[in-house]
DNA sequence: TTATATACGATAATAGATGTCGTACTTGAA
DNA sequence: TTCAAGTACGACATCTATTATCGTATATAA
């Protein structure tokens, strides 16, 4: 399944909830947890790792807490990802990043390249997001561009996909 | 992670094949188990379940085996994976089709509408991609539409991105 | 009638994601 | 100077989905 973890998701609205906080105030794993109603401790790792990193800062000790260390403006989901998750890869045989792990069928499968090809256009297209639009509107501007993404696909295929997303 | 399950590899290297295959001879489980060195058992379930969902058909009996329902020019990664994984859902909460399972989260969290954008968004996304593409030429027509792809990007963001990539 | 296929359900094994626990360290404030 | 509220971090338990295996039934060409 092409799926996010849910540390991810954690992060992402830890983000978020960072971004849309007034003043420059530390906000706590507690916080988050209890506001979001997420897992105390899954909470305190993820932010943990926001900070290791270097996505947000953290202030040790008694009112200390994490604040963002940049703007979301300046974070792609593609980058944020990568940063939870580790490197992109689809399939074993394509790692984004790194050496991959390889694949026992490789060499017989004659679809590596293929399969790189294809993780690189996904690392793409997740880089074209900014953590701002995901974080910025309840109606966000990638909506609006549905008709342009369709726009770019095959002729043949319109239809066929828009009855998809029904 | 962001990953493609197995069993969707094995069925596009084996739709792969048969559209490569000469005349119109049938392709069995244990041909394409043993050309690629695939489980035979998962190769089988695979098969039928391409089987089932109409992108090949069966030959039972002596001599019998697969051989594609549909040119893979008709078919698009979307509508593959969806086939062999069920409903693309980058998160719980959204859920390309169907009722979605929810989220424990939900309505606390404030993001079910912008994941579930970003979700058609992955939803378009594969459904621009023909397997055709990925199987006509080891050097796929996607790596030329790199640069295209690049040029959808923020502006602010290319050098960056660049940089992820290497 | 036999060998070669698909068809299909049940179940085991494995890996990865998710969640929990324990403990140490840091720091502001009473 | 002590305490409470934080982060820091590793080890481990659990849960879930993926991956693989097994057994059996059915179809059909030769």
């Amino acid at each position: 399944m092409i799926k996010l973890n849910r540390t991810t998701e954690y992060g992402l609205v830890a983000m978020k909830h960072m971004a849309k906080k007034p003043g420059g105030s530390a906000t706590s794993a507690r916080e988050v947890s209890d506001q979001f109603g997420f897992p105390f401790e899954i909470t305190a790792k993820t932010l943990q790792r926001l900070k290791d990193t270097g996505l947000i800062q953290s202030l040790q000790g008694a009112r200390g807490g994490y604040v963002l260390a940049r703007s979301l403006d300046e974070i792609t989901l593609g980058e944020f990802v990568e940063k939870m998750e580790g490197p992109v890869a689809v399939v074993n045989c394509a790692s984004g990043k790194t050496e991959s792990p390889g694949c026992e069928y490789s060499g017989r499968c004659e679809m590596t390249s293929v399969m790189t090809d294809l993780n690189r256009r996904v690392i793409q297209f997740l880089s074209g997001i900014r953590l701002s639009e995901l974080a910025n509107s309840e109606i966000p501007v990638a909506l609006t561009r549905f008709e342009d993404f369709l726009g770019n696909q095959p002729e043949s295929m319109k239809e066929n996909e828009k009855a998809h997303l029904s």
